[in-house]
DNA sequence: TTGCATAACAGACATTTGTCTGGTATACTC
DNA sequence: GAGTATACCAGACAAATGTCTGTTATGCAA
């Protein structure tokens, strides 16, 4: 028999393999968790993982094959990384996506990514080449980087609202900002987050 | 029965399937390939399954559940997010680390992120706050961003080769290059990505 | 002591899941 | 037509995996 432990220090480090195991892509079985800790019986590893899910840590689906998943909003996602976004819409440019790449994302939001074209928010420290990503919204506050479709082409710009509509702001004195007519711009999403590969990254 | 589809183009959309399963974190089993495509016998979707693998398009493991993976280098990684790295170098940092972000790695490197301090680099569009993800090597050529360690800090910065050895230049006129002593400078890694959360992350 | 909680074990059962053997249908080539 | 390849189906077996019942041991508190 393995010495016993302390109340919830081996749950605490079952906790860790499992919460790593399922960021690398593939959460464990009962089985495989029994092995790494070298528990003799399945049960023992059984009782850990279901005082994890009891206490919230964990979440599972009865009954299914390595169905550990970690809890609340932040899931692995495949987040589609769209080409030239034009006015036919997100809809469209999805289907079309050059790729994915990973992120996470808060609940069930919907995100989708696009490379960055023109210096026109150097300032903000997005640089030709980013990629952004973002939750996709049809309104955000002032101050936030949003993707608009103004006429036939997706922008990335700083959102400022005035008295008499949105404004969309470059971050950069050589780009004026944009005053669009409502009916002739679209709010695609909101920029969560900013990548820049330095190396390989087709 | 299923009506019978043209060569390969079941099979191209059952690999996109199964890759977007992967990529989002719970490879499916063959009965669930079957239920996504409506199949009626489990050895159709094997079969597809088979020849993907054949084809290298998919790998897998014998005989356990969920097993397949995706060939080549690119796999999820967790990638630990340091907090302070000190004179004790990566090994004790990593042990201590934050807590672990999602990135992707080629073949078996070991990666690391730290979060940006100061304004060094805003030049070069790291901004403060910002997370880098170094690759894990104690060379780097000249002009590649690396994470050095100097005397008791490490430090995120530009590398210049001379013939006096190197130099580390910030990116921000405000601040001089760092000369140092071979003996007191270590590299610690080549940055390979920058990433900016804009909204939210502990 | 008793009672209760936690940690760990033993052995089994039931479901899920991977694998296999054999079959039908369509299309193409010789 | 015969031969071959692909797509698909039917049903079964076997291995992997989730689940269950019952047991032992240790520590703590009433």
């Amino acid at each position: 028999m393995s010495p016993i432990t302390p109340p919830g220090e081996t749950r605490e480090r079952i906790y860790r393999f499992v919460r790593r195991r399922i960021l690398e892509g593939l959460p464990p079985t009962v089985r495989e968790v029994k092995e790494a800790f070298r528990f003799r019986a399945v049960q023992t590893a059984r009782q850990h993982l279901e005082r994890l899910v009891a206490e919230g840590s964990l979440v599972k689906v009865q009954g299914k094959s390595r169905l550990y998943r970690l809890p609340g909003r932040v899931e692995t996602l495949l987040v589609p990384l769209l080409g030239r976004v034009q006015a036919g819409g997100l809809q469209v440019a999805i289907e079309e996506c050059e790729g994915y790449l990973l992120a996470e994302r808060r609940g069930s939001e919907e995100m989708f990514a696009l490379r960055v074209q023109g210096e026109s928010m150097s300032g903000a420290g997005i640089l030709p080449g980013d990629v952004v990503i973002a939750r996709r919204q049809p309104e955000a506050s002032s101050g936030d980087v949003v993707v608009a479709l103004v006429g036939d082409e997706a922008t990335i710009k700083t959102l400022r609202l005035s008295r008499d509509g949105i404004e969309l702001h470059a971050e950069n004195p050589d780009f004026g900002p944009i005053v669009p007519r409502p009916e002739e711009c679209t709010i695609l999403g909101k920029v969560v987050e900013v990548r820049r590969y330095l190396e390989g990254f087709a």
